[in-house]
DNA sequence: GTTAGCACTCAGTTATTGCGAGTGCTAATA
DNA sequence: TATTAGCACTCGCAATAACTGAGTGCTAAC
């Protein structure tokens, strides 16, 4: 399966060609183009070959030839490299990282308006989940009547606050005693292990104080287990301006995607294989509403533990040598800046 | 400017048709619909009148006509009524806002969602501004070394929060002296007027704690000043389906529009006039991008005060007395749902 | 005032043609 | 043997022409 030198070269300049200008390319192009002067002829005899291997296909009989998915994938594993970015590009994304307000949201947020900007791609990036974590502590403040936030705080210093009705009224006392009682059994947990069994442990509750807490355990899961919030994503309209969009069918397939932020969460999570830079072409995405797209994606970490992830979603004709450039260089970043940002 | 009772009924007819089916309607599906027993001949000279009136036009002269703007304006001023909602819908809906959480974001996704369900258009819903409440008090929960999270609360039981980090690392005793002051000089008063004058009046202070106090003043600001959070929406899909909005130039547009929150929130507050109902047509609409849709928008009260508005976001072929009526009866479900979760 | 009849208009569809970029094949060439 | 020039062929696409049909305005009769 392994080309020669020059068909890997043609192969290459179809590809580079091709992602830039979304047209079938020709023998002639293609021998101006590739500087390797050999005549359209021999390119012809040269496309044919990669024809039969699977890495061309020709739209119809007399056009010139475009990638195929197998293509793409040649060029990821075999001929493209990441680069480094250009000294004065790098300078900006570091210096908008220090400018980012302290709130880990709006670090995430600017992350995304980055990538999407750096590559003309939707970007999507996802917050490290506070249930991968362990609790050190809960704040109730209580809001009105029977109201309270409950501020779950954890060793790293993330938080997430979670509002509750109660059936009755609290006042400054209950809130106390809810309070020890839920430190009581969360404190130190690892917050996705969160049972109504582990409740049931604790010994020293009132009938009052029990009821209460059942109350608030369905709510606390449900906010802690919710994905969707974790899930920030820019740079929709990006896509729009490739010719492969002017479809509306597909804007309305992309849009569904981009919404639907738990498979987005799921699809970036799971890591097959432990690359920096994962790249998954066309069908070989999972999700069917992706089958026409590529993702590249990358995760970040803290003490070389994983938080979170964030990549680049855009038509299989992907710049993939810059998006993967750019995603490298942004993940050094996000560490740095991550781990200002929360301690372990 | 009055029409007789001929010309309204046809007017009428052209427009719930227009609406219904975005064809420019004839004089001879007119004839067979309308039921006045006039001929097609007869009507064409109708027709003709209301040409000259500025309530029709022709795209190309063979063609038939559809409803100006003057048009809607008329239908929605002297001709549509605001339905009550059959009995079965409004059970649906009332159940739904009862098993919404108890939480004032989620309640106002509900709300967007329905809306949109309803209608089939695309749905806009404001959160009520905390900055436009009185601080009940502020609690102040440690993350980790230098960074806290700030808990501001309203008289009504709404919260904020807000993440700062500071130039130093803070224990319990000094987030218990920060908590006093800003407590001391934010306490009743109302969140709009956070100014840093106003800490200054405020004596009893250390160097160290005037500091801090100075760095979380602009944060806080810019977190509560911030109106982004407040807007959802939903149902931008809707649309696409609208022949209108085979364009995907017109698609950008409508996208830019809702991602553009601060606009959105902007244009659905200022209510000129007063009305519960409020309908823009077209080129009624202040904003650039709006020029091409119309909207319908309301607003939820506690205690007679304005919490926020919601509305919704279609083609100026708007199906008019329908979402009119859908606000007019969700306008109820939040103004009671609201008074049971915040309290004055 | 209303209507039937008729000539006219014009967007949209279908059919026809010509163009050009590109191919595969063959025979000549280095 | 690998490369290339030449040539006939293919086929999408754009431009043009012809056709269709829904709808109009006008006029004359009712």
């Amino acid at each position: 399966m392994e080309l020669n030198e020059r068909k890997k070269k043609i192969l290459e300049v179809i590809i580079r060609d091709y992602i830039n200008t979304a047209e079938p390319v020709g023998s002639r192009t293609l021998s101006k183009r590739c500087n390797l002067g050999i005549s359209p002829a021999t390119i012809r005899n040269e496309m044919a070959d990669l024809e039969d291997l699977g890495y061309l296909v020709q739209p119809h009989t007399s056009s010139g030839r475009i990638p195929t998915q197998k293509a793409y994938r040649y060029y990821v594993d075999e001929i493209m490299e990441i680069r480094k970015l250009e000294k004065m590009i790098r300078t900006d994304i570091h210096r908008g990282f220090l400018n980012t307000t302290t709130e880990l949201g709006s670090t995430m947020d600017h992350t995304a308006r980055v990538l999407s900007q750096l590559t003309n791609y939707t970007a999507v990036v996802l917050a490290p989940r506070v249930t991968n974590f362990n609790c050190r502590n809960v704040q109730i403040v209580s809001l009105i009547k029977n109201r309270v936030l409950m501020v779950v705080v954890t060793n790293e210093g993330m938080a997430k606050n979670i509002e509750v009705s109660l059936s009755q009224d609290v006042d400054n006392a209950l809130v106390l005693k809810l309070s020890n009682v839920i430190n009581g059994f969360l404190k130190n947990t690892n917050l996705s292990d969160l049972s109504s069994e582990l409740v049931d442990r604790i010994q020293e509750m009132t009938p009052e104080e029990s009821k209460l807490i059942h109350e608030i355990i369905p709510h606390l899961k449900k906010v802690l287990l919710d994905e969707d919030s974790e899930v920030h994503s820019t740079g929709l309209t990006n896509l729009f301006n490739y010719p492969e969009f002017s479809d509306v069918n597909k804007i309305k397939q992309l849009i569904n995607l981009v919404q639907e932020k738990q498979v987005l969460s799921e699809m970036m999570t799971n890591n097959n294989g432990n690359q920096v830079i994962r790249i998954k072409i066309g069908s070989e995405n999972d999700n069917e509403n992706l089958k026409d797209f590529s993702i590249i994606t990358s995760t970040y970490e803290l003490d070389g533990e994983m938080m979170g992830a964030f990549g680049v979603i855009g038509p299989t004709r992907m710049n993939y040598d810059n998006v993967s450039s750019v995603l490298n260089y942004i993940r050094n970043e996000l560490n740095l800046h991550i781990s200002n940002l929360l301690m372990k």
